[in-house]
DNA sequence: TCTGTTATTGACTCTCGGGTCATTTAGTGC
DNA sequence: GCACTAAATGACCCGAGAGTCAATAACAGA
């Protein structure tokens, strides 16, 4: 162990996976700050890189931003597509099933990201847009098939699909924003558990054909 | 009209309406930019006033937005209450009604107001803790005691009230996020009145007692 | 009309952070 | 070992915007 026997190198070459590593820090922070408190100094440090570094791989912060919500949202709408695929059984049931589903996106960075991503679409309309196309608008068919696939079955009423949509997802929205905005700021307490039942349970019976009004799913 | 005709003095002491006229600039200001990239600079020219005017009456750019919450949020909070306490209708009907008045809220800043609270609670605790107090609390309490009194007189049935609050207004808050976030920027297309029209429907169903599934109030 | 009070302001400071670039140095092929 | 490529960086610039303060001018009262 001579003063020279220390030859590690000031820093690496790893072109591969730095923008990973960077999305990854940025998701992180993003999500605690926000985009406009997020400072990229603070991302660069976390992926133990320096600012410019950040610049190599990144235009700017909004086009990190992008990546973030790029990476972070793509791998879980798959699985819900995966889910519904692949599923057979009765429409109350998959419906239960793709509420946990979504639940488990709550604890998922995902929740985070939407946060940011509503904050800044005034400002980033382009965000707004990515959000839309990779999300929204494929999580919309997916929650408008199940409802579809129940009134073709006869095991819910004619409703209009679309205008169900927002109704399934919405108490999963309050739960994201409630767990990383307001949540740790308020006295308040919500059992998200059992609000999540709740919703199932009214939901499920709000779709009930009138005939099978005490048919449960 | 000599030119010295025209005393019109280059400012004026206006120490009693100054504080409305700011927290007016700062609402319409907050709400389209977010807290961020709102300048105060922008808000004392709104207001007709120099940037040091608006230091005069508030000490920074966070009291400043508190006292926007409170204006903002404190008459249409009052407006609610007194709506359910003259009230002696059904409780469906009762419940239809405050959503309608909800519905009316969307329209105004204080939706608005509501997306930069959620975006800035993690940055400004105290913000979340003000709105949680003057709006939270108050309208959960307005919430619950609508549907424990339709469980009293037997119009609902029995459920957990609490867990029922966030289910009567996600859709408000979606709705309302999705007016000031989204909707410039997203092709998708939700037609609001539809949607509320089908959550007053599915939730009364949902909530009916199932020997009466037929009534729909 | 003069004087005192205070609301208002213009001009200033200072920090913060996004973005740039010339230079350094790790890794690669010969 | 040597030269070449490109990954990584430190030091820099610069605009933006929050917050300050001494000077100014509107108004009230006498």
């Amino acid at each position: 162990m001579t003063p020279t026997s220390t030859p590690r190198p000031r820093w690496q070459r790893r072109s591969e996976d730095r923008p990973a590593e960077l999305v990854a820090a940025a998701l992180a922070l993003f999500a605690e700050r926000g985009f406009a408190r997020t400072r990229l100094a603070d991302v660069a440090a976390r992926a133990h890189v320096s600012k410019a570094t950040v610049y190599v791989y990144f235009a700017n912060k909004e086009r990190l931003f992008e990546a973030v919500v790029r990476e972070t949202v793509t791998p879980n709408v798959d699985r819900a597509e995966a889910l519904i695929r692949g599923y057979d059984g009765s429409t109350p049931a998959l419906l239960r099933t793709l509420l946990l589903l979504f639940d488990g996106l709550l604890d998922s960075p995902m929740a985070a990201v939407l946060k940011v991503v509503l904050a800044e679409a005034g400002n980033f309309p382009e965000l707004a847009r990515v959000w839309g196309e990779l999300v929204l608008q494929r999580m919309f068919a997916l929650v408008q098939g199940v409802i579809a696939r129940g009134i073709e079955r006869k095991e819910f009423r004619v409703v209009n699909p679309a205008e169900m949509v927002p109704l399934v997802m919405s108490p999963l929205l309050l739960l994201g924003l409630w767990k990383h905005s307001l949540a740790p700021h308020v006295p308040v307490v919500l059992d998200r558990h059992a609000v999540l039942a709740a919703h199932a349970d009214v939901l499920l019976r709000g779709l009930a054909r009138p005939e099978d009004a005490h048919v449960q799913g």
